[in-house]
RNA sequence: UGGGGUGUCGCCAAGUGGUAAGGCACAAGGUUUUGAUCCUUGCAUGCGUUGGUUCGAAUCCAGCCACCCCAGCCA
């Protein structure tokens, strides 16, 4: 997790051409064709520092850098840091690195609400001054209270009639400290019987004496996101304000705040031009679902907290932490992302398309190498005890640009246990007593003997290789097996740790569900030891994702392993980022 | 039962009044020294539902049904 340029798979690389009509790119033509903001795009992903990206998040990430970058405008990153009870510097770093990772820049340098904070502490002295916010005394018990209900309207604060001049004052003192938290909050004057209750005299600042992780103790009050995502977002000249459907009911409120305000003070926080200043506009799409994943920070955090899991970045987590270490590539997840689309109707994506994905990118680009997980002996009896070539073997058998390895052969190799059957279901393509296989690149085998110990187990196969045909098809005969071997004596010993789904239901987060614990799937993880490798996949550095042929996608782990580097590795771990297709039922 | 949304193939998703794109999944063939990849073919007389307007409707109108979101001083 150190270094963002080790993956083996370029980040910068292109997404997908194929463009997609949808509704935002739709509505930015439009935008751009009546010149609403003069031809600007300016969008942001406006992550709060409350936990980890997850993919949920990588839709939104995509959708707002592609849509700059396709539109020649620019993103920016603007941490949405207004609630410091539940954000911390840890996050803000992560998600910094995350972005990177999955390969967008944004425009200039991070941004951060709480920059902001003078510039919105002014404004709301404004919106007092224009009698339009009010401080109320209100508890938030009897603020539910007044609130109302769904159908029943709400019933003005006690605090709504102060004049202008005492809210002012009780402004003041809020910001000076004289307060508890709760004891007064800052609300928008604007209709306790609204039918959305979002606009029932909103709250626009709270007392909280606490620390920010970027403002220290400067503030014990803090705005509340509603005040201030659409302030930064004009501060900002952002045009195309993009989130998701459960924001819908607080466009209105967004619109009212930013009208209610000086358009010109806006403009001059803002920085750019009379000509170029537009008020922005917020869009909503639906939040990307995938099924048999659970997405909610509440939860991912839980997990993280009561280790269910290793951490945040444990390969299981669909956060993109862990899918790194998963061994999932940039291009796979943007890729991912723009294929799903991007619409208003709530939909869970199937968790086949993403795995399409991680294989499409990994078959074109991951080197193949061997790697046997249950190693079982096999003696070639008609090589001498000290028999040695090296095979030179494509590392990617339809991409010959990218180069070849050296494979050794010996007296002794491995090949997988489930590779041999004495009693072979039909249609087997492996080896059988006295039947033969081909050694991935290398020769034809026979088997002549099953060795076993004395609890019966098979132990050893004796074969015999047809030496005719190395590079060629065998004489007369078909042999259509092919099986993945590594030297018994030159093959490395490496640990593997196979991954399936953390739930074995569709939707862990359901009603259904009372609880998560009781859906997880026990089986997510399965660490083999004692598997061999070829030794080519020690030295090719800087690649960290492989196919082993015939087994899946694996990514060399550096987590819980030594400097991949290291000479002379001894604790190795390949994490299986995916397997291979499989057509064969069994 | 208030307000806001959404309903097109098993899953995503184009379509914006002219007669249902594409991808995933699935199925059947072909190639193959990875049971992978790749290639070929198949896969909605139908667009939640019922009516209406129209020469013509997934697209327009009306009603109905289903599901999602909102009563944090969270975002």
């Amino acid at each position: 997790m150190t270094n963002s340029n080790n993956d083996s798979v370029d980040a910068k690389q292109p997404p997908k051409k194929t463009v997609v009509s949808n509704f935002i790119r739709q509505l930015i033509s439009r935008d751009n064709a009546s010149a609403k903001y003069g031809g600007r795009v300016h969008t942001r992903f406006p992550p709060e520092p409350n936990g980890y990206l997850h993919i949920g998040h990588a839709k939104s990430i995509c959708l707002n850098f592609s849509i700059a970058a396709e539109n020649n405008g620019f993103c920016n990153l603007r941490f949405d840091d207004t609630n410091p009870e539940k954000e911390s510097q840890e996050y803000v770093d992560a998600i910094k690195e995350n972005i990177n990772w999955l390969g967008f820049s944004w425009q200039g340098d991070v941004r951060y609400s709480s920059s902001y904070f003078d510039a919105l502490y002014a404004f709301i002295i404004q919106l007092i001054g224009k009698d339009k916010a009010y401080v109320c005394s209100l508890s938030p018990e009897q603020a539910r209270e007044y609130r109302g209900s769904l159908t029943d309207s709400g019933r003005n604060s006690p605090s709504r009639d102060a004049t202008i001049a005492e809210n002012l004052i009780l402004l003041e003192r809020m910001r000076a400290g004289e307060f508890e938290n709760g004891a007064y909050s800052v609300r928008a004057k604007i209709d306790m019987a609204s039918p959305n209750i979002n606009m029932r005299d909103p709250v626009l600042y709270r007392i909280r004496h606490i620390e920010h992780h970027q403002t220290a103790n400067k503030w014990c009050i803090y705005p509340t996101y509603d005040y201030t995502h659409c302030i930064s977002d004009a501060i900002e000249g952002i045009t195309h304000s993009l989130c998701t459907m459960e924001f819908e009911d607080h466009r209105p409120l967004y619109n009212w705040i930013l009208e209610n305000l000086e358009i010109s003070s806006l403009r001059a926080e803002s920085g750019l031009p009379d000509s170029e200043y537009v008020l922005p506009g917020q869009t909503e799409f639906a939040k990307l679902k995938l099924n048999y994943t659970m997405m909610g920070k509440r939860n991912l955090k839980n997990m993280v907290d009561t280790h269910a899991v290793s951490g945040w970045d444990d390969p299981r987590m669909p956060t993109l932490a862990g899918m790194r270490r998963r061994g999932v590539t940039p291009a796979a997840l943007r890729n991912f992302c723009e294929s799903v689309g991007v619409s208003r109707s709530e939909s869970v994506v199937d968790l086949g398309m993403l795995e399409y994905c991680i294989r499409e990118d990994l078959d074109k680009n991951a080197w193949r190498a061997m790697c046997v997980l249950r190693p079982l002996k096999v003696v070639i009896s008609n090589f001498s005890a000290d028999y040695l070539i090296k095979l030179l073997m494509s590392n990617h058998p339809k991409d010959e640009s990218q180069g070849k390895r050296e494979v050794p052969l010996t007296h002794e190799v491995y090949i997988d246990r489930a590779d041999f059957e004495e009693m072979p279901p039909p249609g087997f393509k492996r080896l059988t007593l006295g039947g033969e296989v081909r050694l991935r690149g290398a020769y034809v085998i026979r088997c002549d003997e099953v060795i076993k110990n004395d609890q019966g187990e098979i132990i050893e196969l004796v074969c015999t290789a047809d030496l005719d045909t190395l590079g060629k098809k065998p004489e007369g005969r078909k042999v259509k097996g092919v099986v993945h071997w590594v030297s018994a004596s030159l093959g490395k010993s490496v640990t593997v740790r196979l991954y399936d789904r953390l739930f074995n239901v569709e939707n862990p987060e359901s009603k259904d569900v009372e609880d998560y614990r009781d859906v997880l799937n026990p089986n997510s993880l399965e660490i083999i030891d004692n598997c061999v490798v070829e030794p080519s996949v020690l030295t090719r550095d800087a690649k960290l994702n492989f196919q082993f042929e015939r087994e899946g996608y694996f990514y060399l782990d550096s987590k819980d392993s030594k400097d991949p580097k290291d000479p002379a590795p001894t604790d190795l771990y390949f994490n299986r980022t995916i397997s291979l297709r499989d057509s064969w039922s069994s």
